[in-house]
DNA sequence: TGTTGACTCTAACGTAACGTGATACCTTAA
DNA sequence: TTAAGGTATCACGTTACGTTAGAGTCAACA
């Protein structure tokens, strides 16, 4: 294929290319007499490795340290590509969710934390990132042995995910009693929640001083506040009816 | 808020912030007596607002002209950056199903096509990117009353996605015969999208017809064994079988 | 067989968006 | 009051290409 065929086939220019050879990151196999480029099936693989690379922020010359080490391993890398782009992509969705929000806060309808209003544009947060800069980063890069990350910071990270979610539900809800009826609800929803996804379990009892917990310890308050003001006390007042109710 | 608390918040550098006062791209409303720059809430929005059109790829300049384009609606801004994050996204989604496409291809369980191991890439894929450049674009920036693009953009792009799906599903079921159980139901299945999604109504007979044209008109053979060769025969063979079987 | 028109090459300067010092002033907690 | 950490302004460096410019290549059509 001559650059023209690769460049549309990628959606990348044609001077990009002339770019990844002049710095000899991707060199086609074969030239014809008249000093045409032709890349090979191959060539587009490496193509294919590089623009993945890019995609996530490395520079060229770290691409190309990275696919010429010996430890290189393809499916490895292809498989920490797939984690990493889902974690972009779970940093969409809060970039989207952000939109939502400030929507809706332009409406007047809910107040927006600074802290929230950038939600999803903390790229440090990304711990494969990370992971990768270690793993394939400037010392590592000939470290054959490299292991993994567990998996427990990816659920960690979900798990808060979810509870924030959770929470946000409950600021829609604010302005209903704490017996209503959607009220109850949810906090069934967040008593099953703790349950099931925390690995702890709550009595009724507990979940009741859960509440009272929320209001008495400021650290508790100030997390929870941040979803809208007296979030807490009204979660709080919903879960002691809730305990209350079930008990009898 | 000082420069580095802003900076901090939404994870980009000091020298960032500097830059964007350099360009007169964010100005902060106030300086201290000693020239700190010091950042109001008003300021952290119009951050956020460069951050978006940042993150969907608009140079600095033309960020610029937008937000200080007297057409320039936040709310409508918000939406259309909404969209073009989804867009992203379902992007995004096709780079992971690529990569785990090549997983499997590397185990030589699937062949991949050159076009497919790109899919994803293809940025200028994206009607909202392109749309975000007419309505903020050069010349259009002063043109207040520029339309949103209708919706059937959009409804004819899924329906694309959708259709290439049931192709690749196809493709992986090529090497069982057209009478087999699985392929009989892909069969099914396509038949009953098109006659649910398309707006026509295919009866059997038509619809075995549709398939012959699979392998006699070859702008369907080359599109279809783009997901595989041989894909077009496959088809034509198992939709002639289906037609016959329900017939009687 | 000549002549387009689309594609290719190398070479070299241009540019966008910061990074990276260097040097000097400001603030605040110990 | 002093040390640590933050902030300011130059000003040059860097990355990843964009953008002409000038010239050769190739397939198709007149």
């Amino acid at each position: 294929m001559k650059v023209k065929e690769v460049a549309d086939l990628v959606s990348i220019s044609v001077r990009t290319l002339h770019h990844y050879d002049e710095i000899g990151l991707l060199t086609p196999d074969e030239t014809t007499e008249a000093g045409y480029r032709l890349y090979s099936d191959d060539n587009l693989e490496t193509l294919q490795q590089v623009l993945f690379f890019k995609e996530l922020g490395f520079p060229l010359k770290k691409i190309k340290e990275i696919i010429n080490s010996p430890s290189f391993d393809r499916q490895e890398a292809l498989k920490l590509h797939r984690k990493m782009l889902m974690e972009k992509r779970t940093r969409l969705d809060r970039m989207i969710s952000t939109i939502d929000k400030t929507i809706e806060h332009k409406k007047g309808v809910i107040q927006m934390t600074n802290k929230e209003k950038f939600e999803g544009f903390d790229f440090s947060q990304n711990p494969y990132e990370k992971e990768a800069r270690e793993r394939w980063g400037d010392e590592a890069v000939d470290r054959s042995n490299a292991k993994l990350v567990s998996i427990t910071g990816e659920e960690r990270k979900a798990l808060g995910d979810r509870m924030n979610e959770i929470y946000r539900n409950f600021a829609d809800l604010r302005d209903t009693s704490p017996e209503s009826e959607e009220a109850q609800a949810a906090i069934k929803e967040w008593y099953n929640f703790l349950n099931s996804d925390s690995g702890n379990h709550y009595s009724l009892e507990a979940f009741k001083g859960l509440g009272q917990m929320y209001v008495d310890d400021e650290r508790f308050t100030k997390n929870i506040d941040q979803f809208g003001k007296g979030l807490a006390r009204f979660m709080r007042d919903a879960m002691a009816v809730y305990a209350d109710k079930n008990k009898e």
